[in-house]
DNA sequence: TTGTGTTTTATTGCCTCC
DNA sequence: GGAGGCAATAAAACACAA
């Protein structure tokens, strides 16, 4: 951008003054720089102080005046081996500036610069490309820590759902644990009734009254969950057998209490037996409406135990 | 002083555009 | 086909600890 240099151009007025401006270089410099009166130095900058730490102090231009050419720096100037030199301070500054404006170089912006840090244009060129690299690396380390924190803050809002939701689990087993066990006391109850006709009374419904099953309240279940497959319960489901269900039936559970004792029938009849208890076993009866939580059809508080996540411990 | 890692300058090769 | 850009790389210059 030629607006670029020119924006700059009393900046670079000021630079230029205040430079000690030291013996120019040989007229080598002429032909290898065309008819710039700059120093090319075969593609280096060649001013620099030969002593260290002192670039600061070093000159920022070349001479533009052959005439205050000194044979001495001549001399030194042939004699200087070919060596990579680095810009000074102020050509840096200079050209830093330059990139802010625009940082990529037209043509006549870059002879115009070459021309005002004297250097050659191919040098103006190459500082602008490595500024660039320089540039996009800085640009993608920016864009990588932009996305690494947006990262972290979506990993910790998720850690937090999945711990919500872990609890959520927890307290809906916690919960189904419990009225399937008041479900089994209370057939329980009712069976021994029935079989004692009165003889006795069960301790359980006396601790329970009617009035407070039948106002246990049934739970009722969003669609979206409740259209979750309900594996979980099914007894032709391979998940049968699974850990969550037997965390919730295990043996020594109380519902296994309720096992018929079959021993006195004969083998049909056991086979018979075997095959309803394939789809009843370890379940108590749900007609009975209290209870009902579990419906055909119904969801299974939203589970899948497929779902790898349903797992606890699967993190 | 020296070894080592980093930064800067420059080259090379490939690609795209006009 | 030449000019210019970019990525990869070399190598000099530089910084710094031991």
């Amino acid at each position: 951008m030629a607006g670029g240099a020119s924006a700059s151009a009393s900046a670079i007025t000021t630079l230029l003054q205040n430079q000690r401006v030291p013996p120019p270089p040989p007229s080598d410099a002429f032909f290898l720089s065309g008819s710039s009166p700059f120093l090319g130095s075969r593609a280096m900058v060649s001013f620099e102080d030969a002593h260290r730490g002192n670039r600061l102090n070093r000159p920022f231009f070349r001479s533009i005046d052959p005439d205050e050419n000194g044979e001495d720096d001549l001399e030194d100037y042939f004699h200087q081996p070919e060596k990579k030199r680095r810009l000074t301070v102020e050509q840096v500054q200079f050209l830093e500036k330059s990139f802010e404006v625009e940082n990529k170089l037209e043509p006549d912006r870059k002879i115009q610069l070459a021309k005002d840090l004297g250097l050659q244009p191919r040098q103006v060129a190459i500082w602008f490309q490595n500024r660039r690299a320089r540039w996009k690396t800085k640009q993608l380390e920016k864009d990588y820590e932009t996305l690494q924190a947006s990262f972290n803050t979506l990993k910790s809002d998720y850690d937090t759902l999945i711990k919500e939701r872990n609890d959520l689990k927890a307290e809906v087993l916690n919960l189904t644990d419990k009225l399937l066990h008041k479900g089994n006391e209370k057939e329980s109850s009712e069976s021994s009734s029935k079989s004692s006709q009165g003889l006795f009374q069960n301790p359980i419904a006396d601790s329970v009254s009617e009035d407070e099953v039948s106002r246990v309240p049934i739970p009722t279940w969003p669609e979206d969950i409740c259209s979750v497959k309900s594996d979980m319960f099914d007894s032709e489901s391979p998940h049968y057998t699974d850990a969550a269900h037997s965390s919730l039936l295990e043996p020594g559970d109380s519902s296994y209490a309720f096992e018929p004792d079959h021993s006195d029938l004969s083998q049909d009849e056991e086979d018979n037996l075997s095959k309803s208890l394939l789809s009843t076993r370890n379940y108590p009866k749900l007609e009975n409406s209290d209870y009902a939580i579990l419906p055909p059809n119904s969801c299974n508080f939203g589970f899948h135990a497929e779902d790898p996540a349903f797992w606890p411990w699967s993190y």
